[in-house]
DNA sequence: GCATATAGTTCGCTACTCGAACTTAACCGT
DNA sequence: ACGGTTAAGTTCGAGTAGCGAACTATATGC
């Protein structure tokens, strides 16, 4: 049950019935199809002629196309219907210190046109890029309609005005890309970071039971960022800054992180901690700066990854630390806040035959809590910052309606 | 945005509208009375013949009365409207291991009864005694609407069952309160744990400002608990266990917890640690267990928070240590939640002068986030935890419908 | 070819909001 | 005293939506 906000909130109107009815019957068809009308009112228990009226909408307006017809062992067979998958035209963005990658995906989140461009220091000159790089992109894919942009940023979005308000990977402070980008395309354009994305995709596109309501969605790389779904919905926090897990104290007096504060969980199991525990093994004299050693000698956490799949006895001992430190904080967040599902999601993940027993024992002997939270990696190749992307957008015709 | 739970969702009918702008209005009326139809339609952007035709039906209801006639500098004066004080009656039941205290209460959590009651260590006992009370209590205050009945606990209420899973301080395991009391009164009955009704007491009682929508309960007592309301709605978690914050890991290799970990925040900043520290201060020799020594020279943490308010070093020492502690975990809910309030109850905000500036100032030096979390101590007069149960009772019909 | 079963449509009824027109009730200046 | 002005509250017809019964369309099987 929501409380009211007063500052906030929409009254309903004659046609708010059938904004809702008509959301419900786009995630029925959205799960169950292809589905027959008749099938529709029996998940959803309108009668069969509202249904018949909201799917004719829908045909209308191209959300939902009429398939083939069914087969029935009696009767008259049904015509199914389903999403439209041509029509929508979903841009989602994924800005990386690395790289950023611009894809046009359609409704069910499966991209259909992929594209990389450098992410330049210089914010301003980012944006002029990117924006005619999505004025191409729309361009050379005519006969779609464009639902909207989803952005995924490497830092918080502030709520009110919608800007970027830090990204330490990026060097960038208080950017607005919302207005620039909207500016050139004429499209909307959600924000979010790519935790928060994460944990959209899982809850939107991920394989996990329907009724699974609270997910929380932890990012693994340089530093370790968090996105939360409690109540089926993302909790952003009094200014966007909700589910920074990466920068909960682990350790009382532990070492000093840059935010401030000391022990966070990203000091100890971060792909910069794997790097860190890889450099003490091998050479435990110089524990410490790795940027005592010269540039060559450094390994990445990659170069770490890989000698850890071929048996390194070194580079598992560094992964196993951080496993280890990871199934720490995940048991903190489990004892607080009792998810269904916590998703991982990092390159780190790769090797989830070595980690996740590592990670469960640790959550096991940690967390008294009776929640049956189930720890899953994500699959990498899916891509879940940028399906999050889609998902931001998506929400808006598939969420439940704004009421109240 | 929240995702439509295809399990559990409710359609549009064409009473729908009306059961959303009825809300609406009623919690306009809640927080402007006295107000006119006038004043509402502009409040609502309802139209006028809208609002007259709602307040009509709520008067007939009984909910709201017509009261005075106001003052205009020109025109018809307007008919204020306000919440009917006397029509509805909500019973609140606080459980605690000394004692159970019931209420009666009206729309604005106004106790116009109150009784104590011992807490049996059987319960089935104390339920046949806590029933036969209520039954009393109805029958000797006639000519109300009781509207349900709402009950604080001090431990978790399982979501699907809705029964007591288990309560530690109370020795009970897997009770079911619910029926039994629905039975001998007829009146729906609300369980919540005490930390959550706290919560609930803040966002619906609370002298918070209007669009307070993520607010965090830290009751602190024997051990501590944590309610947690995030986009205005209760956060339970998957099994109920969400909030279970006083057993979040402060210390990686601290004390040993019965409950099967190392460190928990309540092991450090309860009530019960407050008196470890303090019988440390006392006799430095004899650390640890406070049983080794006589019952009578064990004082109790009451005693403590009175010898510190009269100035007594050692538990001035205690009280201070258990601040820094708070103020440590505190610092990590900030950091995850980013939270806009935090509010802390409990008997150790009596001394909230000397706490409040070291909870503050760790706080400061632990948490980076941007997030400006208030954290105020809880008016211990207005009974926050009987209050939460009222507001439960009350969420059901001003709280927002659930649709979609 | 007729009984039966199921899918989908049509149509009258009811509930609701909107918005314009109307009524009521106050004040004010002459 | 009286009409002008202003704002509160009511009435009523129009539009939108869901319900449910009756109806049409289309399949199977004996």
């Amino acid at each position: 049950m929501r409380k009211i906000d007063l500052t906030n909130f929409r009254v309903a109107t004659s046609e708010t019935a059938r904004d809702i009815n008509r959301r419900i019957m786009l995630n029925l068809i959205r799960s169950h199809q292809p589905i027959s009308r008749a099938d529709l009112a029996r998940h959803s228990g309108l009668q069969r002629s509202t249904v018949s009226m909201i799917a004719e909408q829908l045909i209308r307006e191209s959300w939902v196309t009429e398939g083939a017809r069914g087969h029935a062992p009696r009767g008259r067979r049904p015509r199914f219907l389903h999403l439209n998958q041509e029509r929508v035209g979903i841009i989602g963005i994924n800005i990386r210190p690395a790289a950023t990658k611009i894809v046009l995906a359609d409704v069910d989140a499966h991209f259909t046109a992929q594209e990389s461009m450098p992410t330049a220091h210089n914010p301003e000159q980012f944006i002029e890029e990117l924006c005619s790089r999505l004025s191409n992109l729309i361009k050379t894919h005519p006969g779609i309609y464009y639902e909207g942009i989803g952005v995924s940023l490497p830092g918080r979005v502030d709520l009110a005005s919608q800007k970027l308000v830090f990204a330490p990977n990026l060097g960038w402070k208080n950017v607005d890309l919302k207005t620039p980008l909207e500016k050139a395309t004429g499209l909307p354009v959600e924000l979010e970071n790519a935790a928060n994305a994460c944990a959209l995709a899982e809850v939107w596109f991920g394989r996990h039971p329907e009724g699974v309501r609270d997910l929380i969605a932890v990012t693994v790389s340089e530093g370790i960022g968090g996105g939360m779904i409690m109540n089926g919905q993302l909790v952003r926090g009094s200014t966007g800054a909700a589910g920074e897990f990466g920068h909960i104290s682990l350790i009382e007096d532990g070492l000093e992180c840059r935010c401030g504060n000391r022990g966070c969980w990203e000091l100890y199991a971060s792909n910069s901690a794997g790097v860190r525990y890889y450099a003490q093994a091998v050479s435990p004299g110089r524990a410490g700066r790795a940027g005592a050693r010269s540039p060559e000698s450094i390994p990445t956490f990659d170069d770490i990854l890989r000698l850890a799949g071929q048996g390194d006895a070194k580079a598992l001992e560094a992964i196993d630390q951080m496993a280890h430190y990871l199934g720490a904080g995940i048991a903190q967040l489990i004892t607080g806040l009792a998810p269904d599902v916590i998703v991982l999601v990092g390159e780190v993940t790769r090797l989830w035959n070595r980690i996740g027993p590592i990670i469960h024992e640790v959550v096991k002997s940690r967390s008294f809590t009776h929640a049956k939270t189930r720890i899953v990696p994500a699959d990498p190749s899916a891509q879940p910052r940028l399906r999050g992307t889609i998902a931001l957008v998506l929400q808006k015709h598939f969420g439940a309606p704004s009421v109240a």
